[in-house]
DNA sequence: GGCTGATAGTTCGCTGTCAAACTATCTGGG
DNA sequence: CCCAGATAGTTTGACAGCGAACTATCAGCC
């Protein structure tokens, strides 16, 4: 025993003080919560070395996986990022005075840009890509094959309740 | 088929534009994060129908489920919610500010206080409690008895390497 | 064809958090 | 005892993100 991690120390001394609450979802939601409070932050030292932060990375990344020409419009990323508009106006100034994406005009429709990443863009993407892939294998390790397999399937179960609504 | 979501849509994307990269970890850890991106605001909508937001809310729930006297020190509760002092200050005032907190001096050290929740605030958190309790239980509702304690089995795996080197 | 509503992006004001600098207090070694 | 270094909390300055208001453009309907 005394295998008990912080989460089992707030989840019992919920069950002390409000013996009327299940607390079954809560240990889960905090096991969650405080992972991704752990794992941000380990991978946010990875962006960090390349002059990138988190939501920057994201950018990129997502022009980089998306193929030649490298080029997508300011709506698609902040939707498929789950961010404001105003928010993406911010980064791509970032990224844009950086000199790691382009705007340029969208002759179909003059309301939008596009956005496009530079040489010197995709080649601290690609860079960052490779270190982070492998800093999250490095960090997910702890998890022998299978259970890898299983944790995905069970979020991915999750996530399905509310991507496609 | 066609049970691609997001994330494997991301995963494919990267597989065929980087078929160097190992990707099992990515998309793991890519779930994770939407996942939680999906369910912050899921729990913050319950917290703002007490007047409160997600870091107010740990706080007085810290303090509550600590038992009487319902009191902890400053630098406690930024230790157990993984944040800066500074930050806990500013959420000490707003809280104290809303009558949810009194800040009383320590009299075995005057660097510090006591932040003791008081009847509002204690009435408040139990509120707020019940019901995310009941939010958190519904979110996950999608995964069947034996999923969700699976599930709990790998995160907490997963934490053991961070909350206790 | 011109008006109405929807859409793309930006600007503005606000807020929560952090890191670093600062003050006050404690503590342990000499 | 006292001084150096550690510790508790606050203040300050900076910043990313959000929502709302705004401008410009598109699209479709009569």
């Amino acid at each position: 025993m005394t295998d008990e991690d912080a989460v089992d120390a707030v989840v019992s001394a919920w069950a002390r003080e409000r013996p009327d609450l299940d607390l079954t979802a809560i240990g889960v939601a905090g096991r969650l919560g405080r992972l991704s409070l752990v794992l941000g932050p380990a991978q946010e030292r990875v962006f960090g070395k390349f002059g990138l932060q988190r939501g920057e990375f994201d950018v990129l990344a997502a022009l980089r996986r998306s193929g030649k020409p490298y080029t997508l419009i300011p709506s698609e990323l902040s939707a498929t990022l789950m961010m404001s508009r105003a928010g993406m106006t911010s980064r791509l100034d970032r990224l844009e005075a950086a000199g790691f994406v382009e705007r340029t005009l969208d002759p179909n429709d003059r309301r939008s840009f596009r956005i496009r990443l530079t040489d010197r863009g995709f080649e601290v993407v690609d860079a960052a890509m490779t270190e982070h892939t492998a800093n999250v294998t490095e960090l997910l390790s702890s998890l022998r094959g299978k259970e890898l397999g299983l944790l995905d399937d069970v979020l991915r179960k999750l996530l399905r309740e509310y991507d496609t609504p």
